[in-house]
DNA sequence: TTAATATTGTGAAGATTTTCACAAGCCTAC
DNA sequence: GTAGGCTTGTGAAAATCTTCACAATATTAA
């Protein structure tokens, strides 16, 4: 194991050797098994059913992003509140009101939600969300969602990486 | 200090205590002059100038988003490679060309970038970047940057986001 | 003044993460 | 077969982070 990176070879082998043993020794890993191996224990050798909720401007970057479908992400509904939006075509699909959130979530199989929603709507929309048992919530409101046990919760908040950023900066000033 | 949280009393007692001493023994914090001092710690108490690289989708959900001007973050230009974009308007400013971003940025005395492009333009896009001397960049290509020393980068990887729920999901379920 | 109560700041203990160092194991050369 | 060169896997050491426990200190009440 070589090459310039930001972590460690014994760093890398100490996290392996959690999941267990993947190489040879003396010989190294084989890497296209290992990969293949890692992708499984990543969950990264299936698809995953998304469901945008929130078409509005983050949405619709994320949407047409196109990213994610490559990386194994399906998003097949997109949801909003917003009368006006509602009925909308996005990238071939229809937006729905939010009140359908359950049984429409029901039928695609949704199994990771995407939160692109202003704070005032989180607890509605969280309800909606709770009921169809959706277990992974990607959540762009800045705001720290209540969910129960077994959902996993990521958070994005640009804010608040501006702000990492401005504390790094202020540091290295010396605080004037 | 009391309430329910997400972390403990003795947490954030000990965090603070990094910083300095911030209340008084017997008798608690004083409220605003703590979060006044803290937002001096955290570079909160001013300020900072933003410029957007990349004026596509992400660009313009930023932009538009709103809540940077709010927290102290100002837009103070807008730059992009595709001339079809170059002197466009975007929310009162003019969408600019890259190669002008030396100029522009020292004009305009900008301190942080938000690179909202593709991977392929990270290279060039970096060295101008580099040579106007900014010190804070928030990153949304999916690729690691090469900074100088005394620059600070802050991630955001919304695939990788996704993969992280992936990961917990895939956990729970016992890797069947 | 003294006793009772409350809350911070911090050393020390405990837990967790990272790094080190090296045995175990595989390959090639002779 | 055996010596020499590599690379993994993993205990043990080192470093870092979190929690505990309590002294220091302030307020109030009598």
């Amino acid at each position: 194991m070589s090459g310039r990176s930001a972590t460690t070879a014994a760093q890398v082998r100490k996290d392996l050797s959690l999941f267990g043993s993947f190489g040879k020794r003396g010989l190294g890993y084989e890497v296209t098994e290992l990969a293949e191996r890692l992708k499984k224990i990543l969950g990264l050798d299936r698809r995953w059913r998304v469901a945008l909720v929130g078409a509005g401007r983050i949405g619709s970057a994320l949407v047409e992003y196109g990213g994610f479908a490559e990386r194994g992400y399906d998003v097949v509904a997109i949801f909003d509140s917003d009368a006006s939006k509602v009925g909308g075509k996005w990238g071939g699909l229809c937006v729905r009101d939010i009140s359908e959130f359950e049984a429409v979530s029901n039928d695609e199989s949704v199994e990771m939600v995407i939160l692109a929603i202003p704070v005032e709507a989180v607890p509605s929309v969280m309800e909606h969300v709770e009921k169809a048992g959706v277990r992974g919530i990607l959540n762009f409101a800045p705001t720290k969602l209540k969910v129960p046990l077994g959902v996993a919760v990521q958070d994005v908040n640009m804010v608040m990486e501006l702000e990492a950023l401005s504390f790094a900066l202020s540091q290295e000033d010396g605080e004037g």
